[in-house]
DNA sequence: ATGGTCGGGGACCGA
């Protein structure tokens, strides 16, 4: 099984992205983030061209979140049980016996701002839910847009990002807490070439002098990320025309 | 600095 995550900042501009990327790399699942359209504009027919079921918790202009899949999704969650939420950040569907958790993480903006604070509280939320989830779910998958660099290095220049949003201490200690659930990054189960990154700034060359950070992650429930066989990042799409300021984030499981 | 959205200019948001 080949599962795979893309923020893909619009879909109405990135469709011809996302259904080109699908007819390459012909993932099993995968979840995108900033669709930034309504449900009634998701473009679900396109998807089911390619033999696809396509679901979406969508919003105007912000946020947004899709499972595209070859199986069918059931179950599916669109909101934390103890969060009040108009943003729609989260999706999750079983599939296949597997737990799908498809995350937009809050960006958080600046760590002495409303945002980081919003952001803190909703990886609270999050937690709780992945409990509630743990209970009642074996297998794990939880993919999405961390906005969370994990370590220093997955930050392009760590020194002068220093403690900074995506890499300050309260959200990687929130991240850490949904590790210590039972969850393995699985990127970091193979070896990687060093600077491996999953977004760079649309601005000042950020792509070209790989000035980027890893923060699209894809965590997998212990005894499902022993059968993870492989993780990479797909760095084509992001060098393509238009692109979208992240690129694809795969990992393929042995099931 | 760049890109998307909404709206019809420029503010907001992203990471």
């Amino acid at each position: 099984m080949k599962i795979a995550t893309w923020n893909v900042n619009s879909l109405n501009v990135r469709i011809g992205h996302v259904l080109e990327w699908l007819d390459i790399a012909n993932p099993d699942i995968l979840t995108l983030q900033e669709i930034k359209q309504l449900d009634e504009a998701f473009p679900a027919d396109a998807f089911k061209e390619l033999g696809y079921h396509a679901i979406s918790s969508g919003q105007k202009t912000y946020n947004g979140v899709a499972i595209i899949t070859k199986d069918k999704p059931s179950d599916i969650v669109t909101d934390f049980p103890d969060l009040e939420d108009p943003q729609r950040r989260i999706l999750t569907a079983t599939i296949n016996n597997n737990r799908i958790i498809n995350l937009y993480v809050p960006n958080g903006q600046t760590v002495d701002s409303d945002k980081y604070i919003y952001k803190l509280s909703w990886l609270e939320a999050l937690i709780k839910f992945l409990k509630q989830e743990q209970a009642k779910h074996k297998n794990i998958i939880i993919l999405g847009d961390f906005n969370i660099a994990p370590e220093d290095r997955d930050v392009y220049d760590a020194e002068k990002w220093g403690e900074e949003v995506l890499c300050s201490p309260k959200e990687r200690a929130a991240l850490s807490d949904i590790i210590d659930l039972g969850f393995c990054d699985v990127f970091r189960q193979f070896e990687q070439v060093e600077k491996s990154f999953s977004w760079w700034d649309y601005r000042a060359a950020g792509f070209r002098r790989n000035a980027g950070v890893r923060i699209d992650l894809i965590l997998a429930s212990k005894d499902l990320a022993k059968n993870c066989i492989g993780s990479s990042i797909d760095k084509e799409p992001r060098t393509w025309e238009r692109p979208s300021d992240h690129t694809p984030v795969i990992a393929e499981f042995d099931i």
